[in-house]
DNA sequence: TTATAATTTAATTTG
DNA sequence: CAAATTAAATTATT
C-alpha cells in the first residue's frame, strides 16, 4: 500500500545506491533513521541535524572551510551543508511574521481598550463641562458681575472654544474584526484616505485590485459621531467582533 | 563550469533516465524547458503551471476524477497534481495573511490618529472645564465679582477635583512601531496582561520563548498619566516611531 | 566571481 | 486534506 513514495518526482527515474564506505548513512539510505519513518528519501538523519544544529546555535553562518569540515564528517557535499544554513537561517526568521501579526494585534486591543476609555472620559467631561456651563449661566444671569472672560486667559493651549469642541464631529470609520482574521477567506485591502489635522479621520475600505472575492461578511461600517452620540460612549464597538 | 548542480541532493546517488515513450516530457527531461534555464529538474514546465494555474482558478479544490485527467494531459502523475494544488491552496492562503496583516496595520494607524484626536479634545475639555470652575469659585466665594485670576490658570495643569477624572489614572503602555515590522528581526513577543474595566491597561511585553535575542531597538516604554500630564497634549508619542 | 538573502517549489510528514 | 517542514532551486543583490 502506498508503495507510491518510491518515485519522488518524476515517474522516469530510478535511484541506485551507491555504497558508500563506512563514514555514515546518505540521505537516501532507508536504513538510517531507525525510529522514525524509516523510510526517507530526502531528510537528514538526526545525526546530521544534531550536528548542524549545534554548529548553527554557534554560529549561523560558518566559514566555507567549517562547512566543508562538516560535509566530510557529515558525509554531506558542502553545498548541502550550505543550503541547509542558509534554510536554517531563514527559518529562523520565517516565524517572525505570525509573531509580528500577534503583536500588533495585542497592540491593537490595547489602544481600543485605551481608546475606550478615553472616551469614556471624554464623555464625563462633556457632561461636567455642561453642568458647568449651565450653572454659570444661572449665577451669570442672577448675577451683574462681568467675570466671564470669554476671550483667552493665558493658558497653555488654545482652547479653541468652538473649533475643537462645539464642531459636529464626525469620525467615519471602518474595522474590521481582528480576532480571527488569520482564518478568513476575504481579499480586502485597506486604504487611508483622508486623515486632516487631528480631528477627522476617514478610512475607507475597498477591494482588493485582484477584485476576486467580497469581503461584507467581516467588514462593517462604523459611523459614531463621537463627540455628541452618547451612545457611543455605552457601546464599545470593538466588543462587537 | 558549476556543473556541480548535476546531483540533485545526495551524492551517493544516481539517476537513470528511463526513456518515456510519446506523451510528455518528464519534470526531468533536461530539454522540455527550451526557453528559461534549460536544466531544470524538478520544476513543471511552463505549461503545466498554465494549465494547473487555469484548473484552479476555476476550482481550487477539483475532483480526483478531473486530477488525474489533468495528470494525464500533462504527463504528471496524480499524486503530483493533488499536490500541486494542495501546495497552491497553501500558497493562497498565506497571501491572505499578508493582506490582512497590512489592513491591521492600517486599521491600527488610523486608530492611532483618532485616539490622538480624542486625546487632543480631551486636553482641551480639561481646560475649559478648569477654566469654568476656576470661574464658578471665584464667584461663589467672592461675589465682588473680580476677575482675578489667580493661581493657576496660566498653565495646563488641571487640578481636576470631581468624580472619575480626579483619579490619577495611570496608562502604562508599550508599544512598537510597526511601519515596517514585517522587516525587523526580533523575535519578542507580547501579552496583554491586564485590562480591567476601562481605564487601566497595561500590556507587558516579554521575551519570546527561545529567548534568543532581546528586541529593545525596537520595543520602548512608554508610560503616560494621561489625565494629567501636560506634555501628552503636545507629544504625539506614535509619531515617534 | 563567490556568497548570500529572499523567494519559490515540489515533496514529505503529521494529524 | 490542512498544516508544517524540508531540501533544493531560483532570483536578486553585493
Amino acid at each position: 500500500m502506498l508503495a507510491r513514495r518510491e518515485q519522488p518526482h518524476a515517474a522516469a527515474t530510478v535511484k541506485l545506491e551507491v555504497g558508500l564506505p563506512g563514514l555514515d548513512l546518505d540521505t537516501f539510505n532507508p536504513v538510517q533513521n531507525i525510529r522514525p519513518s524509516s523510510k526517507n528519501k530526502r531528510r537528514f538523519s538526526d545525526e546530521q541535524i544534531k550536528s548542524l544544529e549545534f554548529m548553527f546555535e554557534n554560529d549561523s553562518r560558518p566559514e566555507s572551510q567549517i562547512k566543508q569540515q562538516l560535509a566530510n564528517e557529515l558525509g554531506l557535499q558542502p553545498r548541502q551543508i550550505a543550503i541547509w544554513f542558509q534554510n536554517r537561517r531563514a527559518r529562523s526568521k520565517s516565524k517572525q511574521i505570525e509573531r509580528d501579526y500577534n503583536i500588533l494585534k495585542e497592540s491593537y486591543d490595547a489602544l481600543a481598550s485605551n481608546y475606550e476609555s478615553l472616551k469614556r472620559e471624554n464623555q464625563s467631561l462633556r457632561i461636567q463641562l455642561e453642568k458647568l456651563k449651565s450653572q454659570n449661566e444661572k449665577e451669570h444671569g442672577n448675577k451683574t458681575c462681568e467675570s466671564n472672560r470669554s476671550g483667552n486667559s493665558g493658558d497653555c493651549e488654545s482652547q479653541n472654544r468652538s473649533g475643537m469642541l462645539d464642531t459636529d464631529e464626525k469620525i467615519t470609520f471602518l474595522f474590521e474584526g481582528h480576532d480571527h482574521m488569520l482564518s478568513t477567506g476575504n481579499t480586502s485591502t485597506s486604504k487611508k484616505v483622508e486623515n486632516t489635522d487631528g480631528d477627522r479621520v476617514v478610512l475607507e475600505m475597498m477591494e482588493g485590485t485582484d477584485g476576486s472575492l467580497t469581503s461584507s461578511e467581516k467588514w462593517c461600517s462604523f459611523e459614531s459621531n463621537c463627540f455628541l452620540d452618547e451612545s457611543s460612549c455605552s457601546s464599545n464597538w470593538w466588543e462587537y467582533w
